[in-house]
This record gives structure tokens, sequence and C-alpha cells, in this order.
DNA sequence: CGAAACACGGTAAACGTTTACAGACATTTT
DNA sequence: AAAATGTCTGTAAACGTTTACCGTGTTTCG
């Protein structure tokens, strides 16, 4: 780990100024000769540029920043899965912070950008605070945000639509005929919680079918809390036929107990997750779920910072990616398998 | 995001020279009078120190890189989860590259430790070439490798044991009375393949059952290759009473095809995974797995790379993480809910 | 053949820090 | 009262690049 080779190491070697190694090395304009001379010193000497000095330079870092919650999260990790691709191909590192959810983490990132170790910042809150506002307003870096901000924000924005997707999950479940369709929910101050809640809301009244507090049951985003949430939901309501949950993982919590109480799924309850993950693929039945895209907003998220990057500095944009219904056995049932290793 | 203060602004500001603003920005004995004096300058003007600036100096960068082949591999993912927190909490920021398992990226990331971008880096390569030994004779930083590298290469280096592993899960299906255990691999010319074929022949002969060609099936590690894979080996040997696969994925590929051959699991077939990944608890039946501990390996990499960057210069370590067999319902059977919605 | 145009490469400043060194002043010691 | 000690702070160099500017030597043209 001896000290490496600097551009003044080369430049003795090839006898030129640094001024002269420094250009063919940029691939400025140069005599054959000089290129030649300069080329086989680095080469000799495994000359590697230092990135540090050049940034400090140059103002550029070619580093992105990208900050969530938790990577153990799917929905995350699916952006995470398209926002490095992007940035490699473009010839930026990523950074990446994981806030576990807490404000204070969040507000901390934002306040590194004025250490400029980034160019860009892409970030994903679990809710948008005033104190988020603040900072962003002040950003030292361009910030792209997944999720939602309100108007006048000027940062980059792009969005999943949870009402669309929550509509799409109960007018499924309605057209196959259920009328007791419940809720379960995550905490509603988050932002994912408080806007699935008021779709599903607003889709029943669309579908002219009462709202029921009955049908609405409230837990955390896991899978053991989601179970436990569904157990107190037969017992209120042990005519619920379909259940709308939050996420895949409250989704996979609510299988095991209608398992475990003898439900059949989805012949006597129906079930829809949603994210849309690989835990949905892999359970038994497979999950129908509502995709809401995170890939998408990954890929879109890190073209817009791109464009930034790339001196774009008009007004701010908003993406709203559309959400998919994915439909598998645990609502559709006659498909391959339901039958179990029965046959 | 106009240029932000500098200690030249804030030394201006408070009438005093850089000298001293950085002093007391780094805490260095100085009069109170021009500690105030800083602080409130600084305080006034939003300063926040240049990390590139500082690095450049310090010759420290406070990062870390970690590259591995995918994140979207649940056991990478559970390193990268552990890593972390780590360095976060020894002030570390991470930096994330994803090798697609290409040899001629990883390498490229090993010579990028020359730009000094990161203090150090963990990788977890899929297989160790000769010119990744070359790379890490000469590397600029420190290395750990998770994985396995030859004696003598000068890198700390964290161990699976796939041996134990893949024996712990093919003795548990020997006592379940299973005779006819097929294993389904992946490409044998990645570490993880060879070491696990290798390590289930052996297993086979400790438990004196003859090793049977027709019962070692190859594929990728994927989740569709595998359930061909298995396809293929029912064809072959319908008799098999039990399938060692060499990850959760293929399992679940495995798993697919059982059922829609009408084979019950674990009646029939026993299935065993390996990496116990989230995905073995989530499918249906659950899966049996192997944990080859990648939690811990992640964990146990960054305290090495972090000793390293405190100056330890100890000859190289290697830590060994012991497999853990984990069973649930796919070969285990009479516990909860194998009976699927019936009852 | 002298001037203008040009190609090339060297000198030096800059990016924003940290830090060795020495100077200025106040305080103690003899 | 002079010398010795100590505390604080300013000057300047350094980290490894990039790049504006200028000088030198060659070519081209009138």
């Amino acid at each position: 780990m001896a000290d490496g080779p600097t551009i003044t190491t080369i430049a003795e070697r090839a006898g030129v100024s640094i001024a002269s190694v420094s250009r063919v090395l940029n691939g400025l304009p140069t005599r054959q000769e000089t290129v030649r001379k300069v080329m086989a010193a680095a080469d000799e000497l495994g000359y590697v540029r230092n990135a540090v000095a050049r940034s400090l330079k140059s103002r550029r870092t070619h580093q992105v920043a990208f900050a969530m919650a938790d990577v153990g999260n799917p929905a995350y990790l699916a952006m995470l899965r398209q926002i490095q691709p992007v940035l490699k191909a473009a010839g930026y590192r990523l950074v990446l912070h994981s806030t576990d959810a807490v404000v204070a983490d969040e507000i901390d990132v934002l306040h590194s950008l004025g250490e400029r170790y980034v160019d860009g910042l892409i970030m994903s809150p679990l809710r948008v605070t005033d104190a988020h506002l603040q900072m962003l307003a002040a950003a030292r870096a361009p910030v792209v945000i997944i999720g939602t901000v309100p108007e006048g924000t000027p940062v980059d924005n792009v969005r999943a639509d949870s009402r669309t997707g929550v509509k799409l999950a109960v007018d499924h479940l309605h057209a196959l005929g259920r009328r007791r369709i419940a809720l379960v929910n995550g905490p509603p101050d988050t932002w994912p919680g408080a806007s699935r809640g008021a779709a599903y809301r607003e889709a029943l009244e669309q579908l002219g079918l009462p709202y029921d507090d009955d049908l609405v049951q409230i837990g955390d985003f896991y899978r053991a809390q989601g179970g436990r949430a569904v157990a107190e939901l037969l017992d209120r309501a042990p005519d619920v036929d379909a259940l709308m949950c939050a996420n895949d993982l409250i989704a996979l919590g609510a299988l095991d107990v209608l398992r475990a109480a003898g439900r059949r799924v989805p012949e006597d309850v129906a079930v829809v997750g949603m994210d849309d993950t690989d835990l949905a693929a892999a359970s038994w039945p497979s999950l129908s779920s509502v995709s809401l895209g995170s890939a998408e907003r990954g890929k879109a998220a890190a073209e817009l910072l791109l464009d930034r990057l790339n001196g774009d500095d008009a007004a701010p944009r908003v993406i709203t990616v559309p959400p998919r219904l994915v439909v598998r056995a645990s609502t559709a049932g006659e498909t391959y398998g339901h039958e179990g290793g029965r046959t």
C-alpha cells in the first residue's frame, strides 16, 4: 500500500510537465510523441487517477446517493435494483443510505449534501415533514423524491398512485362477486397508510358498497402483525369474503391466519396484496397483488436526476407511475395448482 | 445552489485566519472568544465542511465499498443489511457496486481502489480467478473477501461452510428415512456449485449411500431453471424421495414442479433449500433450508475491515461461519398446516 | 525574408481543507 | 528588569488534480 504514483511522478519520468500529463490523460490534443512518453510512464508506474483530487478541482464527484428506509423492504429493493444500473451506465457510483425511516436521519442526509460528497440525491421518505420541506428548499444539490411532495417544492417528484391501485384491487374483488371486502391497513400516520385508507373508502363508495368500520383493521406493515390484525377481523366480521391488504407482508400474514382458521383461499376469502414483491409469487397460494411500480419509479427517478446532473434546470417535474393489478391464485382460484398437492 | 461558504468566507466574516477557523471546527484548543466568533459566523452562513477537500488533505474518504454480484439475490442482500449499520455506526458511508458476477467488472472494482475514493472494500465474488488474486495482491486499500481465497492471499477472508451445510441437510433427510436423495445444483464452475457438489458426494459416502449420477441435476441458480431441472430429474429417477437444492430459488422451482406432477411435499418427496432466505418462510409448504450465515458473514466482514481501517496490520485473518439447518414443513411434514386449506 | 498564424507545452493558480512553523503578546521566573 | 515560558493565532505549504495564460518554435503567407 505504498504511496501510489501521481501525475508529478509521471511527469518526471516522462520528462514533461504535469500539465502535459493531465492533457494526455484527458485526451486533449497533444503531440504524438508526448502522448507516447506519458502513456509509457503511466503504464510502467501503474498509475490510477486520484478521484478525490479530481473531484475537488472539477466540483464533480460522480457519486449519487440513494436514501430509503430499509434495504430489506422489497419495494425499496426494487427501486435500488433499477437505480443502480442506470447510474452505473452514466458513470456514477451509488452511495447507499438506510435511514430506518427516522426523520432525523433523513434530515441528516439532506444536510450532508452540503459536504458535497455526491452530485445528487434520490430519496424515498416514508412521510414528508416540514423539516423535510425546509431542507429541500435549501438543498445544495439536485434531489429527486420518490413519494409525494406538495406543489411548489423545488424538487423533482416521482409518485405512485395508491388510490388507483386500491381501486383496481377493490373493483377486481367486486367483479368476483365479493361484497364484504375488508381493508387490512398499516399505520394511518404514514403516507401509504393514509392514502390507502382513503382510497379504499372511495372505491367502496363508487361501487355503491357501504363503508363498515368493522371491516377496517389497522396493524403495521409486517407479517406477524398483519396476521394478528386478520385474526381480530375474523372475530369481528366473520362474514368477510375478501381482504384488501396494504402490502404483501400483511397479506402473507393473512394467508397464515386464514389457513389456520380453516378458511379456503380464494373460495371462502379472496386476498389481494400490494407492492407485488417476489414474495407474492413465492407464496402458496400465490398472491394477487397490486404493483405500484417500484421498479419503474426507481428508474424514472434515476433518469430525472441524471437530467439534472446534465444541467437541465427546467421547472420541477412530477411523474406518476400507474399501478397494475397482477392476478394470481389468491383471487383467481381456477388457475394452476390451487388444488394443492391433491391431484 | 449558489456556491456555499468555505472556511475562507467564515474567516473573513469572523475576522480571523482560516487556520483558526479550521482549529475551531476541529475542536482544537482555542481561545473562547475566537471560538465564539467562528461558531457564530459558521452558523449564520450555514457552513458545512467540504468532504472532498477534507479527504484530499487527510487521505481518508470515510467511504467503504461493497461489491457483490446482484442486490436482488437475498444472500447478498442479507450481507448488505448487516454491513450497512456496522459501517454507519463507525462513521463510514457505503458505496454499492453490483457486478452481475462479471469477472471484468470485479477486476474493475479492485482496480478502481487506486482512485482512492474509498478507504476499503468488501467483496463477495462468485468465483476467484487468477486475475482476482493478482489484483488482490496489489490492492491499494484493505480488502475483505466474503468467499474463499487460497492460503497466502494477503486479504482477510470470511467463509461459509457449504460442506457442513450440505451434510446437515443430507443427514437430516437420511434421518427421515429417505434413501433416494437427489441434488439439484447450480453451475459447477462457480464456487458454490462446485463445493456443494463435492459436499453432497461426500455426505452420501459417509452415510454409506451409493452415488448415482441420475440423482444429480444441474441448472442455474434461478427458479424457472430449477423447476426444469427437477422435471428432468423426475423423468430420469421417478423413485426420488428427497431433493437437496443448492439454493432456495431452485427449491421453489422444485415445489412448483412437484405440485404440478402431483407429488406431495414432504410425504412423497422432501425438499431442502439453501441460504434460508425470506422466501423459504413465505413459500407453501414452508421450506426447510440450510442457512450459510450470510448475515453473520456480512457483519464479520464489516468488522474485520473496520479493524484494518483502524490501523490493524496483523496477518490476514480467516473467519468461517458455521451453517445452520432450519427445519420447516417441506421436510418436517407433521407441523402446522401442511394439510393446506382442507380442514 | 519578415510578419502573422499556429501548434504545443510549461508555469502557476486554483479547488477547500489541514497542519507545521514561527511570530506576537502575556505571564511567570530569576 | 531581563529572560524564560506559555498561549494563541497567522502565514504558508501541502494534498493531486485541472486549466488559463503565455512563451517558444515551426509553418505559412504576402
